[in-house]
DNA sequence: TTGCAGACCGACCGATCGGTCGGGTATAAA
DNA sequence: TTTATACCCGACCGATCGGTCGGTCTGCAA
């Protein structure tokens, strides 16, 4: 049992770390209280992890990787821009619902990099790969949009960010947002409230056409 | 000069804690740094705030009436709702732009409030009243275009959502959003193009124009 | 001149921080 | 049985945390 409970451990810390960094940030959160929500003693977590910031790290590249996972399929497949803008619209807030706790933890990241100046650590790398691969990904789906005249003639990058500030934040905004909207962000009906007037938004705001959608 | 001084070193403190906890967050700043950037021993702060979440709360207070102080007049103003809507995004871009630590405090207190169960702690009553007054009238002012004819029926408050993070998470985003647009989000010709981008993607996406199938 | 209050500070407090160390236990190969 | 390895832990380390305490300095009013 020894190796499985190994794996169990270091993806339960994993885990509850997830949960904590997301909800008080990086140095909100103490290793003793990781450790207890573990299971384990404090200092266990050095067995699986060598540092407070690797385990941090960690943590977000297992996030990223989760919407990775989901979004590369639909970034890869074929379609018009609408449709692929569509279906990873779906597929990113799938993702983030799927995980409550990866919006918070993904928005705290953009954010926290500045805390320890995570240029010059090489833990971080991996993460910031995946995102750098999926922004890129994603601002190249815009610009075929628009090169094509299917969209207007919109500044991809900022169209990026505020799709993220769409995406990202609105899962992201705990209370605030439950109390703006008035019921839960992860009930099914206000997921798909939310991909529905995101998915409005753009199919009005991006069209490069006037809209004259009962001719098609 | 002795309440010259006192109010001076009461701001100073407010100013650059400001900026340590946009910078940082409320858990990864020291009280001590504080102190050591206002030119002030530690004990001093303690003359002027209670408590640290005293002064975390003073410094978020300042900053939503900061920007309170840039939307009122244009929220009271009269007009249509787009031409309001639009003075309302420009007003809070420049708030925002005026002072670069705001979005990212503002968006931070949105997690942070988590933090210390910021539901019964008193002091965070005055800045949430604020936060509150701009949500409702914000609100209001989609609702009424809406209800005027002039805009699509879209579901307000997950537009007030949108506008949020189209503006505070954009302006908070830091390195990862000025690498992503090539250029300092805070340049003069970034933000009069954030301004410009967002308000054509309203423009385009909340208009109302009846689609008349009929003249197609 | 005295008294008082606001501003400020050094020294200190208990608690907690991230991290180390030495050792204990279980399993599996030799 | 021995050895190696993975896993886990209690006790401990220096540093730092938020916060307190006693006291100094200054300007002002009486």
């Amino acid at each position: 049992m020894s190796e499985a409970a190994s794996i169990g451990s270091r993806e339960k810390i994993l885990e509850v770390a997830e949960a904590l960094f997301a909800r008080r940030g990086f140095s909100g959160v103490g290793l003793r209280e990781v450790a207890d929500a573990a299971g384990l003693g404090k200092s266990s977590l050095f067995h699986h992890f060598k540092s407070k910031v690797q385990l941090y790290f960690a943590v977000l590249e297992r996030v990223m990787q989760r919407i990775d996972e989901r979004l590369q399929p639909v970034l890869g497949a074929a379609g018009s821009p609408v449709h692929r803008l569509d279906a990873a619209i779906d597929a990113l807030i799938d993702a983030l619902v799927e995980q409550p706790t990866s919006a918070r933890l993904l928005l705290r990241s953009l954010f926290e990099d500045d805390d320890f100046a995570s240029d010059s650590l090489p833990e971080a790398d991996p993460a910031e790969r995946i995102l750098a691969g999926l922004i890129g990904q994603l601002d190249g789906l815009l610009r075929a949009g628009v090169e094509a005249g299917v969209f207007r003639k919109v500044s991809t990058p900022h169209m990026v960010q505020t799709l993220i500030g769409a995406t990202v934040y609105h899962f992201a905004s705990g209370d605030f947002g439950e109390t703006l909207i008035g019921a839960p962000l992860l009930s099914s009906e206000q997921v798909r409230r939310r991909k529905d007037e995101l998915k409005a938004l753009l199919h009005h705001g991006l069209a490069a056409t006037a809209p004259a959608p009962s001719g098609g």
